[in-house]
DNA sequence: ACCTGAACACCGTTCAAGT
DNA sequence: ACCTGAACACCGTTCAAGT
């Protein structure tokens, strides 16, 4: 992957996590590389390719995240609120996907499927910690609904507080 | 409020309510109201103050709702999850404070009020039941969330699993 | 009081043209 | 292979002009 598609990725996720699907455009991005907008569609036709593959590599790193907490000896449960809690704290910062899943309706079939994917693989990851499906959907949700309230209200502690006890 | 007032905010709930902030325009709600996209502006100067007045009519009625639940004898508890599966049942779409929150920064300060309200409301609501601060928020984070995911999967079972054993 | 057409700078997207 | 300027229909917003 070269230097400027990855520049281009990076400054389209840190604006998806601020500000939505809808809150930066192909000219922002770029000024933010250094090229013209005509460039940005040289790699990435279209918006929805673009956030397609943003998604696409942010679910990789998450689940390259939680496994490595796991394979230090963190619970499953545990893992997840962590890396959760520390991307709040970059920012603060919604979740990608949860940004995109918010307005899932309006998104094409190649970012809805990414966003999905998230999910479920979220949903399937909790379950392997020994949860049933029910309370690792219950568990994902919480997290999901907790990064949106704290980075809505700008408050991490609201994050912390709704998280403290989940299991 | 005008009947044509009334119209533009019913339509740009609906438009909010499944595609966002930015899945709507001016010029679609001039459509649907029957006026030119210039009369919206009339009544409502920016999108900014559209979608807060907006906002503001939809955590009102989601207040009356929860609390006819639980005049009729609904737990807090379950009066909320029941709201929020009523809302869900309607598109499906997302919780309208939800999908604004979701990118609040991008927003201006006069909707992101709005969005704030209805959480620290949902969450005194909550409390009111009998629950810690710490519970109400990890409750009200997990409706939410169990929307969100439910609305993006477009399946309202997820929403179901998910708060089966809220409490 | 309410509506409108026309204009502005912006947006995603396309494309022919450059190196 | 990669970049660009110019064009298209769209967007939020403004405003002078209508009734």
């Amino acid at each position: 992957m070269s230097e400027t598609v990855e520049a281009i990725m990076d400054s389209a996720e840190r604006r998806i996590r601020a500000g939505g699907y809808g809150g930066f455009s192909f000219r922002d991005l770029a000024a933010d590389v250094g090229v013209k907008s005509a460039s940005v569609h040289y790699h990435f036709p279209t918006k929805g390719e673009l956030v397609a593959a943003v998604a696409r590599r942010y679910n990789d790193r998450v689940a390259q995240a939680v496994d490595a907490e796991i394979a230090a000896g963190t619970s499953v449960v545990k893992a997840w609120r962590e890396v959760f809690r520390g991307a709040l704290a970059e920012g603060p910062a919604m979740c990608l996907c949860g940004s995109l899943g918010a307005i899932s309706s309006e998104l094409t079939p190649e970012v809805t499927d990414e966003v999905r994917h998230f999910f479920d693989r979220g949903v399937e990851s909790l379950m392997t910690g020994g949860l049933s499906r029910e309370d690792a959907t219950r568990v994902f949700a919480t997290l999901e609904g907790a990064i949106l309230i704290a980075s809505a209200r700008n408050d991490a502690t609201i994050f912390d507080a709704a998280t403290a006890d989940l299991k």
